[in-house]
DNA sequence: CAAGTCTGATTTAACGATACATCACTCCCC
DNA sequence: GGGGAGTGATGTATCGTTAAATCAGACTTG
């Protein structure tokens, strides 16, 4: 009795060739059934057959480093991403699943390039690249260096760039307008004093999230004036600029509302602001950015910006997939940016402000 | 004025034989000098600077897809894993990095496979694996299937695998162990009446924690009977089950401690104590498993167990690669399974049952 | 001074798959 | 019954790299 996978010849797996010698053809003719779509050559139904029976018999398996060297494709996406253990990892996670969808769908495999200690060792980035992947995205949040000697041979594209990286299609999200929208939504809501707890100097999306946020305040007249505190990307961050505030300027000068970069700092204020007895929403709004899964687990839950990760990291797939395929056209995009909506998402953290009146005391 | 990296080649990567002919000597010779390190061929200095010169001035990169041809070696390892966008998170990618760093210091990559719609089309795992990775390493605490058709040709380990996997070696965690000391600590604490909200059923992990919790209880004659609930392991499922629980009891039978599966159990629980006005810890002491990011956001933040999932990344990568390079030897380990000390981590979230003193010096 | 030892490189032959050109053969039709 | 068509397969070259064997000189040594 034939015990399934037969262990006579565990010692290599079987080539074409052997595969070839087994149905009595040439390995080539075995290549045009088992792998071959778009071949010129026909088989014959019955020796297909007699091929695919030989195959399964053998467990023939495709070489994949041989068949990359053959079509100079190797069906991998690279993925370069700064990996953090913490609040950011939500970020990284959404996207990548994207990635992995739309790299499922359309066969190709991803491999992930840590960035963590890039500026270490720049050259591990090219090792990871050339000849080893067909294109490459960069998940860009956490990484700032300017200079990335970017490898030339092999298509590009960046997620979320927070540096200006001339001649790469950048994926984007309106951050701009989210944190407009969101700014226009505590004025609504009748807020006056609003701060805004910022991201690390110096990058693209915490510059434009202080733009929306001072373009709505600019827009209404009875706004207060735009009061940006620099904090950082993570929730510590977020609480010590906060606790650094309070300390410098006491209660009585308190925003009402507080629109954070992103929801670990607006989980690190809330945390600075319970310290020193202050209640959300009850004596200040606070609002945050990314919709995270902290979002929904912290207390109170926040009210904050989702972006469409998942869609991103997808298209991100896409655009390459055509670069690499139809190279020489600037295809999928011609532009500089893809940029994706934004959607609020409304829940405790923010409410209307203490009183149905306006607070009046201003600084 | 030589511009840098020069345009006029955008054609085709350099190769072996490009290098060598700028530097006049052979192909051979210039793969001994940039790749090979433990060949028996000698280079004259002279000639390795020449050839090293003229690598830099063609910016020369190996493909990799060639190399592991003719080496039968990808430098890359598989992780197979169900990557949930959800609470689980926080376990993948700290495993993950592990691996990530651990791959690193090897010079090797890691690519990754979403388990997610495996029980689709079972055939793209083989896909996967056959001569694209040197091993695989499967992500199991999610994966339940216990019919894996594993290649055969590939080394392979398993983390955490939660179903038992004939001839594969295990990662794992002393879970019983922790479940154990857990319900140890809250029994020192003073409470009786001790309930485990337990994950799915059938699974190895979920059944170990139960055991630790069985075992700590049966060796205290104090202790109450042991109160097993089933629920899941997501926080709805935590908080589903909760709420069932107390709907059909009420509060009269509550147990003064609940020790969970896991922290998103935990949060799902206290969110249910909290829908009928029950405090934790004041009311009842809640314990998770994990120690994930959401142990330190939720409010109570939580005592809970934590595992060393980065250094178990870490030494899946090298028991993977010895078995790779030593292939034959059961090399790394003999064992069927390597276990990993836990270790508990004390919050907020339980304390001394009612009833007890305050406690004035904290432990 | 012939034979052996280093040194420094080259040749040759895979690795496994694919593209392209070619070839043997049957069939059909005028 | 010989010249296309059309089928169904095979040969050959190639992808870029590496391992093992080989080779040309210069230098030592008995």
């Amino acid at each position: 009795m034939p015990r399934g996978p037969k262990k006579t010849k565990l010692i290599r797996a079987a080539t074409l060739a052997d595969v070839g010698r087994m149905a009595g053809v040439s390995a080539m003719a075995v290549s045009a059934v088992l792998n071959g779509a778009r071949t010129s050559s026909r088989i014959a139904p019955e020796t297909r057959e007699r091929i695919r029976e030989a195959a399964s018999k053998l467990s023939y398996r495709p070489n994949a480093a041989a068949r990359a060297l053959a079509n100079r494709r190797m069906q991998t996406i690279g993925v370069a991403a700064v990996i953090e253990g913490g609040e950011l990892n939500h970020y990284f996670l959404e996207v990548f699943n994207g990635i992995l969808e739309a790299a499922a769908r359309h066969d190709q495999n991803a491999t992930v390039f840590s960035l963590h200690d890039w500026a270490r060792d720049p050259e591990r980035l090219h090792r990871f690249c050339d000849g080893r992947i067909d294109g490459l995205i960069l998940l860009a949040p956490a990484f700032r260096e300017d200079h990335v000697a970017l490898p030339a041979h092999t298509p590009f594209v960046s997620i979320h760039a927070n540096v200006p990286l001339p001649g790469v299609l950048n994926i984007e999200s309106d951050e701009e307008r989210g944190a407009y929208e969101m700014t226009r939504r505590l004025l609504g809501l009748g807020h006056r004093r609003i701060m805004h707890l910022a991201g690390p100097d110096g990058l693209l999306g915490p510059a434009r999230r202080i733009r929306g946020y001072e373009r709505a305040l600019a827009n209404q007249r009875s706004a207060g004036p735009a009061l940006v505190v620099s904090a950082g990307f993570h929730a510590s961050e977020g609480r010590d600029a906060m606790r650094h505030w309070l300390r410098r300027h006491g209660k009585g000068e308190l925003p009402e509302a507080i629109f954070c970069v992103n929801d670990g700092v607006a989980i690190g204020c809330i945390e600075a602001l319970a310290e020193v007895g202050l209640r959300v929403p009850e004596d200040v709004s606070v609002a945050g950015f990314d919709d995270s899964i902290a979002a929904r687990i912290c207390v109170p839950q926040l009210t904050t910006v989702r972006q469409p990760l998942r869609a991103m990291g997808g298209r991100a797939v896409e655009i390459l997939l055509t670069r690499i395929t139809q190279p020489g056209t600037t295809a999928g995009s011609t532009d500089k940016s893809v940029v994706f909506p934004v959607e609020l998402v409304t829940r405790a953290s923010v409410a209307e402000p203490r009183g149905a009146a306006p607070a009046g005391g201003r600084a």
